[in-house]
DNA sequence: TTGTAGGCGTTATCAG
DNA sequence: CTGATAACGCCTACAA
C-alpha cells in the first residue's frame, strides 16, 4: 500500500506538513472543503454552466484556497485523451525545424494541447523508437517529417488508429497525410529557371540524402529537369557532404577546381549556399557575372550578404501551423480542410543570372 | 459507464474489430494470454529478474502477440512519476535555445524521459501559464530560462516541491538553481578587452531588455566595466531593437551617423553583430582599421564572413545537457554535482583591434 | 442540479 | 517466485 510508504517517509521528513499537503490535495479534498461531491467539483471545472452559480463560486474558492491543480495523468486515464501531440524531427537546431516547432507549439498551446518533442537524428530506427515512446505516453497525434519511415512505423500507428501527418513533403498520391512543399517540383522550377537563362554546365552541392527523402527528391528534381533538356551533371561537378557553411565552402572550392567549370551551382540547402557564396567571394569570383549560385530554403543572412542569394523560400512556420491544426481537428473529430501543399516560392536575388558569354 | 459509450460507438463503427482491439489490449489481456496474473506481467516488464525465465518468455510472447504497449497515464497515476520534463523557453527558433533543446532532448531520452516544450514569448504571464500547464501534466521537473520570473512562479513550484533549474544565467547567490554563463561578467571581459586595446568611445547595439534579465545583465556589464575607467556610452551611441540582421544593419548605420563616431561597437547578440559587420562592409568601412565590432554568442556564419567577427562563445548545448542531467538526478534522488557556471569564452577574430590612430 | 459509485490500466503490498 | 487486491485521482452514467 503506497500510503504505508508515505507514512514511513513522513516519520523522517523535516517538513511533514508539506508532504501531507502534497499528498492530500485532490478533487476529494476540494469537494470536502466546498461541502459538495467530487462529481460536482469535476463538473464545475469541466462543464461550469451545468453547475449552479453559488456552488461554482464555493468550489472556485476551495480550489484557490487549497491550491489544487488537476492531475493530468488521472484525467488522461479516465478520458483516454492526453491533450498531447508528439513531434519527431530529424534535427532540432536547424532553422527549418526550429521555426516549425515554434509554430506548432504556439498553435497547440492555443488549442489546449501540449507538445512533446523528440529527435530522430535522421535514423529510422531512432524515429521508430521515439514514436513508440510517444505512443506509450499516450499522445493523441503525431507530427513526423518525410514519407520514408521504418517499415514498422505505419502499422504501429494504423493499428492504434493514431492520427499523424508527414511534414515538409507533399505529393499528390498521399494527399491528406502530408503537408509541405513538393521538393521535386521546387528544384525542377529552380533548374528550369537557370536553364532558361542559358546555363548548360550545372554543378550541385548537396547534403547527404541518407534517410532523407526530401533531399533525394530535390536532387531528382535537378536531374529530371536537366534530362528533359538532354543535360546532366558531370560527376566532377557533383559533391555531397554535411550541411554546414564550412562544408559549403570546401565543396564549392572542389567544384571550381575543374575544367570546364560549371556556370551554375545549385546548393541543396541554405547553409551550403551561404558557404559557396562566401567562398566564391574569397576566390575573387564575381556573382553572377562569372557564375551563378543558388540555394534551397531562405534564411535571413542570405538576403544580406554582399551578393544576396537566389533561393527557394520554404514556409516552415506555416507548415508547422497547418500540421498542428490538421492534427488537432482530426483528434477532435472535426475535419479541417486546409491546403496541404505549401508553395515553395522562388526568390531571385543577385547571385544568379545568365552564364558568362564565352 | 464508459463502456456503454464504446458499445454505442461500436454499433456505428465500420471497423469494430480494430476498435475492440484498441480498447481491450491491456495488462489484463496479456496476463490472461500468458496464463499469469497482472502482477506478474507488470513485474516481468519493470523488474524482469524477479520473474522466472519461462514465465518471462511466455509473457514476452503474449506482449508481442497482442502488440501491447504500456499506458503511460496509468503508470504515472500509479507511480506518481511521469518521466517527463518540461522546458519553457522565451523563444524556440533562436539558435541558442534550439541547440539547448536538442541537447536536452537527447539527454532526457537517454535517461528514459520525455521532453515537453513550450514557449513564453518573453512574457512572464505566459511563462507562468505554460508552467502551470506543465504542472498539471505532471512533469517531474522544469527547465526555465533566466532568474526573473512571474512572482507566482516560484511559490507554485516550491509548494509542490517541483525540481527546476534556471538556465542561461549564473550567479553565485543562487548556485544550485541556475546553470549558464555569467552574462555580466562576460561583457565585462569583452569590454575590458576592447578598452585595453585603447578604445574610449564605445557604441552599443542591443536587443530589447524587456523581460530579459540576461540581456540586461550584459548591458550592465558594459556599463560597469566602462565606469571603472571613468567612461560611459554616449546616448547617441546607444541603440536598442529587435534581434535580426536587418535591425543590426539599421542600428549600426544610425550609430555611424554621429560625430564623433564610436571606435568600438558592442552588439548584444550574434544577429545584430552580423548585421553591423555587413553594413560596415557596405559602407566601405574597414574592420578593424576604421573601427571594431564585436558580438555575443557565436553562430557559424560569424567565422566565415569576409571579416570574421569577434564574439563570446556560449556553450548552449552543454548548458542544456547539464540542465537535463541535474534535473534528472534531482528527480531521482541521486545528487549529481556538476560545474554549474558555464564559461563564456572570448573568441577574438579579425573584426576587432586597436582604435584608429587619430 | 447534485450525489453515488464504478472504472480507466498500472503498480505495489501482502499473503501464499 | 507468484497471485489477489487495494490504491492512484478523476470522469461520468445513472439514480435521486
Amino acid at each position: 500500500m503506497p500510503r504505508a510508504r508515505t507514512t514511513q517517509t513522513r516519520a523522517t521528513e523535516t517538513v511533514p506538513a508539506v508532504a501531507d499537503l502534497r499528498r492530500s490535495v485532490g478533487l476529494r479534498e476540494v469537494a470536502r472543503a466546498a461541502g459538495v461531491s467530487t462529481a460536482t467539483v469535476s463538473r464545475a471545472i469541466n462543464n461550469p454552466d451545468v453547475v449552479s452559480a453559488d456552488l461554482r463560486e464555493r468550489i472556485a474558492g476551495a480550489v484557490k484556497e487549497l491550491g489544487w491543480v488537476p492531475d493530468g495523468a488521472a484525467r488522461a486515464l479516465s478520458t483516454r485523451r492526453s491533450h498531447t501531440i508528439g513531434a519527431v524531427f530529424p534535427a532540432l537546431s536547424v532553422g527549418d525545424f526550429a521555426h516549425a516547432t515554434h509554430a506548432i507549439q504556439s498553435e497547440l498551446s492555443q488549442a489546449g494541447y501540449t507538445l512533446l518533442l523528440a529527435c530522430s537524428e535522421y535514423e529510422p530506427e531512432l524515429e521508430l523508437h521515439q514514436v513508440r515512446k510517444f505512443v506509450e505516453r499516450g499522445v493523441d497525434g503525431l507530427i513526423l517529417v518525410g514519407q520514408a519511415h521504418h517499415p514498422e512505423l505505419e502499422p504501429l500507428l494504423v493499428q492504434r488508429a493514431m492520427p499523424f501527418v508527414n511534414t515538409f513533403v507533399y505529393d499528390r498520391e498521399t494527399h491528406g497525410t502530408c503537408i509541405g512543399p513538393d521538393n521535386h517540383k521546387a528544384l525542377v522550377t529552380m533548374t528550369d529557371y537557370l536553364a532558361d537563362l542559358g546555363h548548360v554546365r550545372f554543378g550541385v552541392i548537396a547534403q547527404s540524402t541518407r534517410n532523407n527523402d526530401r533531399a533525394s527528391a530535390r536532387l531528382e528534381g535537378v536531374r529530371d529537369a536537366l534530362a528533359l533538356r538532354g543535360l546532366a551533371v558531370r560527376p566532377q561537378h557533383f559533391a555531397m557532404g554535411e550541411w554546414t557553411i564550412a562544408e559549403g565552402r570546401a565543396l564549392f572550392r572542389k567544384l571550381m577546381d575543374t575544367d570546364p567549370r560549371p556556370t551554375a551551382v545549385v546548393c541543396g540547402n541554405a547553409h551550403l549556399a551561404v558557404g559557396a557564396v562566401l567562398e566564391a567571394a574569397a576566390m575573387g569570383l564575381r556573382l553572377p557575372e562569372d557564375l551563378s549560385i543558388v540555394g534551397y530554403d531562405d534564411i535571413e543572412v542570405m538576403s544580406h550578404l554582399p551578393v544576396p542569394v537566389t533561393t527557394v523560400r520554404v514556409p516552415s512556420a506555416e507548415i508547422g501551423r497547418i500540421a498542428a491544426r490538421v492534427l488537432v481537428a482530426r483528434v477532435e473529430g472535426k475535419d479541417y480542410s486546409a491546403p496541404l501543399e505549401a508553395v515553395a516560392e522562388l526568390v531571385i536575388r543577385a547571385s544568379s543570372g545568365p552564364p558568362p558569354t564565352p
